[in-house]
DNA sequence: ACGAATTAGTCTGCACCATACGCAGTGATA
DNA sequence: TATCACTGCGTATGGTGCAGACTAATTCGT
């Protein structure tokens, strides 16, 4: 508890760093590192070489210190990379906060700005998430894209749920076209092989609509087709929210929250 | 290379075990362990304590035997935890298979049933993914639900598009729904307060879209709420297939795939 | 029937991990 | 000036995945 991270009340450590609410100290030495140039070296690593990469060792080696004395400004290495994320967001790019020519457009124009990020920052969705959003920046994209759907008249409620539609969407589809390419760009030691292989294992009696696909080769993705990929599935998302914004013009509440208990 | 899992060619090790193709071995002792002993038994850990709970010291423990054991069945953890997830997703359940209704109906159901798989087997979710689905079990479900888009028109690419679509955020949905459901049922150390507290941090100038809903309570989900909000997603998501569906009949191409190089 | 070949499980050891704890020095405040 | 909160470091603990040598069991070729 003597940890110069815990400065008010109920926050989980990190949060509180985050938002910049720390009892600034006034006695001893100065520091001379600092919680901004960790997180970012952090993230450099995080970058570079996955969570893998990522060891309070070598983060401390390559900031020339030795280990404990990153604990000096982070209480765990979760409250680390939950700190590192926030960073690694950063804020929406002015362009998202200009009103977009329609709604739909702000989907579109939102999703792939964050999936910039995701990608840049592919580890970020492999740390567990262990609650709401309640991190500055995390918060101010959910904020850009709430701001887009304005005027789909759409209830608080599924504006949303609509948000996390499309986040989730984003998010899964970064980790799997991730994987994807990087199995693509393999050395090959296992890429030809089991194309064929796996052919003959891929029966149609055992998978009868999957084998045709197969066959006819539609597995084979490169780098364009996975674009169009996310674009199909973006696209559908945005008519799915669509369809529900024609039928129920204004004021609609079709959906009624349930009941509070409690 | 003298371990039992190198069966074929170019295959992955853990792919073709599962696959069931190992070499069968003849001389020496008989084993008293099974691959299948082994898996189930890692999966009882990881379903209980999730991936931070499966080392491969405590599954040996588990089982009687020395960690060291374990890797006569299997050439690393990674390979493992490809078993682990082949094994428990299981084959889709026979109500899946039957032909629904209609596409709209069996895409629900099998969005449905797979959630159910997810949330019992959270970790799955947190295995990176390295590359397509290529064991037989997550192979299986994928067919099953492009079995039930057969009669939806669209083309072998729109379809596993759309499976795409469906399955990454269901993935998503089960990844974030278990974080929250936690963080609500937590021992209420940073339940009550952040609630509280950030509302206070959630300005209505820097957040002008998302403080209102703050402040109406929208964020106060309880596990029905949650279910709404699934069932919306998966709803938009439906309909926005449906909206390609109806506007394009029949033998459609509008997205032609890009020209294949090389 | 017997030795050779092959394999199952164990043991030891290595490199690495997060982090608890205590200590030395620093320097603003009383 | 004396105090003492604070910084940064060293050491230590108990964990991880896994390489490699070793023992004992089993089966094949002869």
């Amino acid at each position: 508890m003597t940890d110069p991270a815990a400065p008010r009340d109920g926050l989980p450590p990190g949060v509180a760093l985050a938002w910049g609410l720390q009892a600034t100290a006034r006695r001893g030495p100065k520091p001379t590192l600092s919680l901004d140039q960790i997180v970012n070296a952090a993230i450099e690593l995080a970058d570079a070489g996955g969570l893998a990469a990522l060891s309070m060792s070598k983060l401390a080696d390559a900031l020339g210190f030795t280990t404990m004395s990153l604990y000096r400004y982070v209480t765990s290495k979760d409250d680390l990379l939950a700190l590192m994320i926030d960073v690694a967001c950063g804020e929406p790019p002015a362009p998202l906060l200009d009103p977009a020519p329609s709604w739909r457009e702000a989907i579109d124009r939102w999703a792939r700005a964050i999936l910039l990020v995701y990608r840049q920052h592919l580890w970020a969705l492999h740390v567990p998430i262990s609650g709401p959003p309640i991190m500055p920046h995390q918060l101010a994209w959910l904020d850009a894209l709430l701001r887009g759907m304005a005027d789909t008249g759409l209830s608080a409620q599924d504006q949303l749920s609509t948000a996390l539609l499309v986040d989730g969407y984003v998010r899964s589809w970064a980790l799997l076209s991730d994987g994807l390419l990087q199995a693509a760009t393999r050395p090959s030691d296992a890429d030809a092989p089991p194309s064929a292989l796996l052919g003959a294992l891929i029966t149609a009696d055992r998978y009868p609509a999957l084998a045709p696909m197969i066959a006819a080769g539609e597995f084979d993705d490169d780098e364009d087709d996975l674009e169009d990929i996310f674009d199909f599935a973006l696209a559908r998302i945005i008519d799915g929210v669509d369809s529900l914004v024609q039928h129920q013009p204004a004021a609609r509440s079709p959906r009624p929250r349930s009941p509070r208990r409690r």
